[in-house]
RNA sequence: GUGGUUGUAGCUCAGUUGGUUAGAGCGCUGGACUGUGGCUCCGGAGGCCGGGGGUUCGAAUCCCCUCAGCCACCCCA
């Protein structure tokens, strides 16, 4: 019966099952956001699962990992060069610009909570098919839109009771200020080469921002000197930077800057934030997002400035568990069991709890023929408030026993009526 | 892609220096209680010891390969 286990398919690495427990827990997570995420104004967008591959190689931007070696990229039957998402921004923005949704009043505020996937080597934290939950607001270049989706994002996990989510925030500057700020970088970097890993050594050449993100310890030994972005952004930057600040402060949002704050993708300009979680092990980021002005335009729309950012699901149900603030799992609660005790009553059994169904009880039966004694061991176990019990000698006079198993009472109810009597206990008609 | 570490029942794990029919707890299931749950007690099912190859009279145990989990690098949510 059972195959091998050699023969046996499993699930791909780095993907898993989530089974019941874990599946209502992301559903909740689900939901909580919605309501959370359209106090702000943002509204729900679903795009493919699957884009143009090229849709991604010009966002992300061809250095990166990502972009490289990191995506599932493949040719469907018409010769299309397609790829799962590993991400949802570009998806986002390219939507908007196919639909022209920047005709509508600006600016624009979406969510979405889908899955993504890389081809990662799976670790705490970081699979290969992963979910996240995210939003973009695109159209208004205002430090206000920025300090809202931070506080959006602070106030989510406030709401889940995370406690241990450290905000930093940082700025990348814009295209007056980051490309001279790089040349400044990469000319210390160069002449202080010999205090560097040879990771850092490569990295200086093609992205000497990276160099921040660098866990040698001696490597941030050698970074404590040197210029950082946040000193060198040009009058606009630090104005919008400092109103993103000053608006945090205002609504009571606690973070910290950090001058050494590097992102992963070439898009973002200006405002950069991250939540780090100390619960968490080497992938220690809830979430981060920043402000990516040019994207947009980038991909041929009308120059709209946004910003957005992206929560790692699976990271946040590890922090929860790992803090035991909250427990999001729901155990099992059925209105009523219904227990036959002559075979022939079985049809009469399935019948009833059809009926209780439709008028929005939970009802469950044996299937298993369980004896009498098995039927109320499981009405327990699946915390019934209820049992009805089908006994032949109460059925002879049109009638069912019903029980009460929180108090053990019990007394005969018509079977006609039983449903109607069930449904005004629980509050439906 | 690189490194470390671990694979024994659905789950968590024992398994002595290689030695007969591979164990426990939980879970599942049946019964003690012939029509009534939670507690307790007794029974049962469920494993080619991740897979393949090798050493040996004999391998869950030793060796090699491979796959997978976990952790870290890299990178990122």
């Amino acid at each position: 019966m059972s195959a091998k286990k050699e023969n046996r398919i499993r699930a791909p690495r780095g993907t898993s099952d989530y089974l019941p427990d874990r599946a209502a827990s992301i559903h909740r997570l689900d939901r909580l956001a919605g309501e959370v995420f359209s106090n702000y104004g943002y509204q729900r967008i679903i795009t493919p699962t699957f884009e143009d591959t090229a849709l991604f190689t010009r966002s992300i931007g061809e250095a990166s990992d990502i972009v490289r070696k990191e995506m599932y990229t493949f040719e469907d039957r018409g010769g299309r060069s397609l790829t799962l998402r590993p991400e949802a921004t570009a998806p986002v923005v390219r939507a908007f610009i196919e639909h022209n949704l920047g005709s509508q009043s600006l600016p624009v505020k979406l969510y979405y909570f889908s899955n993504m996937f890389r081809y990662e080597r799976p670790q705490a934290g970081r699979f290969r098919e992963f979910w996240q939950l995210g939003v973009e607001a695109l159209g208004s270049p205002e430090p206000s839109l920025d300090a809202e989706v931070i506080t959006l994002a602070a106030d989510f996990l406030r709401a889940l009771d995370i406690r241990e989510g450290l905000m930093k925030i940082g700025s990348m500057g814009d295209e007056n200020c980051r490309p001279q700020y790089t040349l400044i970088l990469q000319k210390y970097l160069e002449e202080k080469r010999d205090s560097f890993c040879p990771d850092c050594g490569e990295r200086l050449k093609f992205n000497p921002l990276r160099v921040f993100d660098c866990k040698n310890s001696e490597c941030q030994k050698a970074l404590a000197d040197a210029p950082k972005m946040i000193d060198y952004l040009c009058d606009e930057c630090r104005d919008h930077f400092d109103g993103v600040g000053r608006l945090l402060k205002e609504v009571g949002i606690e973070f910290s800057i950090d001058p050494m704050l590097v992102r992963g993708f070439d898009y973002y300009t200006r405002t950069t934030f991250e939540i780090q979680s100390s619960q968490l092990g080497a992938q220690n980021a809830l979430g981060g997002g920043g402000r990516y002005d040019r994207l947009v335009s980038d991909y041929g729309g009308k120059p709209t400035p946004a910003v957005g950012f992206a929560l790692g699901i699976e990271r946040l149900l590890a922090a929860l568990k790992a803090e035991e603030n909250v427990d999001l799992s729901t155990p099992r609660k059925i209105d009523v069991f219904l227990i036959v005790i002559d075979n022939e009553h079985r049809d009469q059994a399935f019948k009833l709890a059809i009926e209780l169904r439709r008028i929005g009880l939970s009802a469950e039966v044996d299937y298993m023929n369980r004896s009498t004694r098995s039927q109320m061991k499981l009405a327990d176990k699946m915390g019934a408030e209820y049992a009805l019990i089908l006994g032949p000698d109460e059925m002879a006079r049109g009638e069912v026993v019903m029980r009460n198993l929180s108090t053990g009472e019990e007394r005969p109810e018509k079977l006609s009526s039983v449903a109607d009597k069930l449904g005004k206990i629980k509050g439906f008609e």
